[in-house]
RNA sequence: GUGCCCGUAGCUCAAUGGCAGAGCGCCUGACUGUGGAUCUGGAGGUUGCGGGUUCGAGCCCCGUCGGGCACCCCA
């Protein structure tokens, strides 16, 4: 138990836990640049004011990490980045070529309970697209989340992408006689429907002043899987899904509201099949936002996935990979003082050659040493005590395998090479 | 912010209100120039923290910190 508790909600990273913060990193690096998309970084810090003008009231209110800066401005941590971006664009839009795409991968904060798939301190992947107001230009960013699924081992089988379109569900309420400001609240009874039972669901609709025949409506609605078809944007959304190979990972799901006051469009979310967790990711379409910040308008699309809810889904489908946090090449033991001097040299002269190099910083016995080196998955050792220095040789050992062999200490190099090259091809 | 459950060795967990333990891991040796297997021995604890009840508290009570679950919310 350490002396001094760590801040609630907040998760120390050993190596081990990192190398898998990195594997993922590497993921999204990988998919992102793979659809042309920039990397590119916010302030963590911001002023309040700026996640006021859009993001939902609970979210500045309560659920920010909030200070006064010593001239009594109110600082944020940043609880999202969508704001940011729209900042940062709306300072510079009128110069930036379009379409713009943009990924970003960073902490944020969060002040809530912490529980599973939810603390205080977590990683964010955002990713979007501006400047082009198209139903190809959302489907790209949803192809974009569902190549990185594939990329990291979550099969269609695993997870879902459920797409909904705010304009529709609008539509589809007014249809069912709902005035318009009525309309969030039964976004927030739809958003519910999982939760409650048959009972308490009509119970709450009815409270929010529903009638049996809104209701029975609003069920329909609920229940059709098919309303899209009637819906060009959806239709058109679909369709680019489709043609680019990703329909397997994307379906309608008229429950998919999302909770952000910004979103002005086709709106998504992914979950993992069996619908246990929290959403892995969320986004839609806001137009709207980078004009309210201040700048000119420019539409966008775009998407955040958190690492933790993510981990959890890894976990559960058993596609976590097994890391090691980023062994060196080649492990060189240390024999006795008198051939100390000649290791290093050796130990040098392969990290000349480009080679991830460990050596034993201290004289012990050799089990220990090489026990140390399977431990941290180094491949190779290259051993050099008195008697390869005798001879001008060096013995290589082939963890893995646990073949030695012996050879001209000039050849050290190239052998390593070779022996390192399947490793490689990964 | 509300309610409930939990906190014992590095990790996973035992211990009726009565001597704080096991497995794994770590260190050590069997094996003084070679890892994984097996066996030997060893270290490791103010039972999250603070108070209270009691002859006696890991266990009961209160508070606090941390974790989990359900609300709330979900960027």
């Amino acid at each position: 138990m350490s002396a001094i508790a760590p801040v609630k909600g907040t998760r120390d990273f050993y190596p081990n836990q990192k190398a898998f913060q990195r594997w993922m990193y590497d993921h999204i690096r990988a998919v992102s640049e793979k659809f042309g998309y920039q990397e590119y970084e916010g302030p963590f810090l911001e002023r309040l004011e700026l996640y006021a003008a859009k993001s939902g009231e609970e979210l500045v209110q309560e659920q920010s990490f909030v200070f006064p800066d010593r001239g009594g401005e109110m600082i944020a941590l940043r609880p999202e980045l969508t704001p940011s971006l729209a900042r940062m664009l709306a300072t510079r839009s009128k110069s930036m070529i379009r379409p713009i795409r943009w990924w970003s991968f960073g902490p944020f904060w969060r002040y809530e309970r912490p529980q599973k798939g939810r603390s205080r301190e977590f990683f964010q992947w955002n990713i979007d697209l501006l400047g082009v107001d198209s139903p190809q230009a959302d489907a790209e960013i949803v192809v974009v989340a569902a190549a990185f699924f594939k990329a990291i081992g979550l099969t269609a089988k695993d997870v879902r992408i459920k797409v909904n379109n705010r304009r529709l569900a609008d539509q589809q309420l007014d249809k069912l006689g709902v005035p318009p400001e009525r309309h969030q609240q039964v976004f927030r009874l739809i958003d519910r429907r999982s939760k409650l039972n048959a009972k308490e669901w009509n119970t709450y609709a009815e409270e929010i002043g529903l009638d049996q025949e809104q209701i029975v409506g609003l069920e329909d609605l609920l229940n059709n899987s098919v309303a899209w078809r009637e819906f060009d944007e959806l239709k058109d959304f679909f369709d680019a899904v489709e043609q680019m190979g990703a329909s397997e990972y994307v379906e309608y799901d008229p429950i998919v509201i999302r909770g952000l006051d910004y979103y002005t469009g086709n709106v998504f979310e992914a979950y993992d099949a069996v619908g246990e967790e929290r959403a892995i990711l969320g986004g839609g379409r806001y137009d709207d936002l980078v004009a309210d910040i201040g700048g000119e308008p420019l539409p966008g699309v775009g998407f955040a996935m958190g690492d933790v809810v993510t981990g959890i889904v890894l976990d559960k489908c058993g596609v976590r990979p097994d890391l090691r946090a980023n062994p060196a090449d080649v492990f060189i033991p240390t024999f006795d003082e008198s051939s100390r001097g000649e290791a290093l040299r050796l130990a040098a002269e392969l990290r000349v050659a480009g080679l991830k190099v460990e050596w034993f910083p201290e004289i012990a016995r050799l089990p220990k040493q090489f026990k140390y080196a399977d431990q941290q998955g180094i491949p190779l050792a290259v051993i050099l005590g008195p008697d390869e220095i005798e001879l001008d040789q060096v013995a290589i050992k082939d963890l893995r395998t646990g073949t030695q062999t012996t050879i001209p200490r000039s050849k050290v190099i190239e052998r390593v090479r070779e022996l390192l090259e399947p490793r490689n091809e990964l």
